[in-house]
DNA sequence: GCATTTATATGATGCCCATAATATTAAGCG
DNA sequence: CGCTTAATATTATGGGCATCATATAAATGC
């Protein structure tokens, strides 16, 4: 059926959108085709109307998790102070909440062990986003720190690898004080001390 | 046919083994009863005749994989001081020869991702893991310090999070610098200043 | 040295998956 | 209004997987 000029395009942003969250959630093998698809309310044959393959999908939807976990934080310290904004993303990034959702969360906690298993291109998406997000925090901090990138991925680092440990830990009030005592030491190292 | 009364003890082991590894190298969902068998220098039938199924056998890896490293970690930091030992094992676990071989690796820094998805037991042996080198860390750290088990978490949080954020790095030149800046900034914050 | 026993092998079943070929459907042009 | 065309659905194919039933083989006890 032809549909109107913008039909296919949002069709392919819905699959898309289904994807970022399924990749999240079960990791670039743990999904299929047809669950994504259904997930955007089709049948698993239209798919390769809009991808050449399923590699192509997970690409785009790796890129597609970091573009929405990256404007999500975005807006979590849009029109704050530097200082501020480090703050608001530790505060916003640590918690109980991210630990519960993974599949909208950030995908450096969410997919860093599955990368590394994956074919070339999606270890490329993947490496794009986890640079972007050390840039943006390199940004935040002081221009007199000495080495900003390397501390920044430290930070990303610690801030992960809190979020995946935290996971791993069952009782959520335990899992709770964790998360809390990380965002302060974190923001201690950050030099705001508050 | 009837082996030796140890056989079968041998053979579970070997079976053990190899699933320790495929485990940390491609996930638990990564690998193949199949697969793991003909590692063993076995067919996938005798299976059933050491585990009840496959399930069982990821927690048997997972507890395998965290003795394992625990071990070589142990080794690694045998008969030193506390501090030393501190220091000695963050020098051998924030390192390029660690990054890139994950199936021998520390199970935290390798399965982060993979754990949240899998089912009760697993995620349960995965947590005693956790807790057990949150354990040992803690026991490193001076008694003066306040909140070590805080402190020890964070440690790992940052350790295992350095390694796999350096595997997302495909740089080898660019991991090997994030990982020797990591490891400066983590022995300071353990107190340790070279 | 043969029968019994038990570890391992072979082969089968049923399910799920990625991909592809073909069929169906309806929007909008003529 | 009906034909064309493009988007999506249906169905098919081939492979991989966990699990299980059955077959084979060899070491020990008699």
């Amino acid at each position: 059926m032809r549909y109107s000029d913008t039909h296919k395009q949002e069709t392919r942003d819905k699959v898309l959108k289904a994807a970022a969250k399924a990749v999240r959630a079960k990791g670039p093998d743990g999904v299929g085709v047809a669950e994504i698809m259904a997930e955007a309310g089709l049948t698993h044959g239209g798919f390769y109307a809009h991808f050449p393959n399923k590699e192509a999908l997970i690409v785009a939807a790796i890129d597609e998790a970091f573009g929405q976990s990256g404007r999500r934080f975005g807006r979590a310290t849009a029109g704050m102070a530097p200082a501020q904004a480090l703050a608001a993303f530790v505060d916003f990034y640590v918690t109980l909440e991210h630990r519960a959702h993974p599949e909208r969360g950030c995908p450096v906690a969410g997919l860093s062990s599955d990368l590394p298993r994956q074919g070339a291109p999606v270890r490329e998406a993947y490496e794009r986003g986890v640079r972007r997000m050390i840039e943006r925090i390199a940004g935040w901090l002081p221009e007199t720190t000495p080495d900003r990138d390397s501390l920044a991925a430290s930070l990303v680092a610690e801030m992960s690898g809190t979020v995946a440990l935290s996971r791993a830990i069952s009782d959520e009030a335990e899992a709770g004080r964790l998360l809390a005592e990380a965002r302060d030491r974190i923001k201690h190292r950050m030099g705001i001390v508050q």
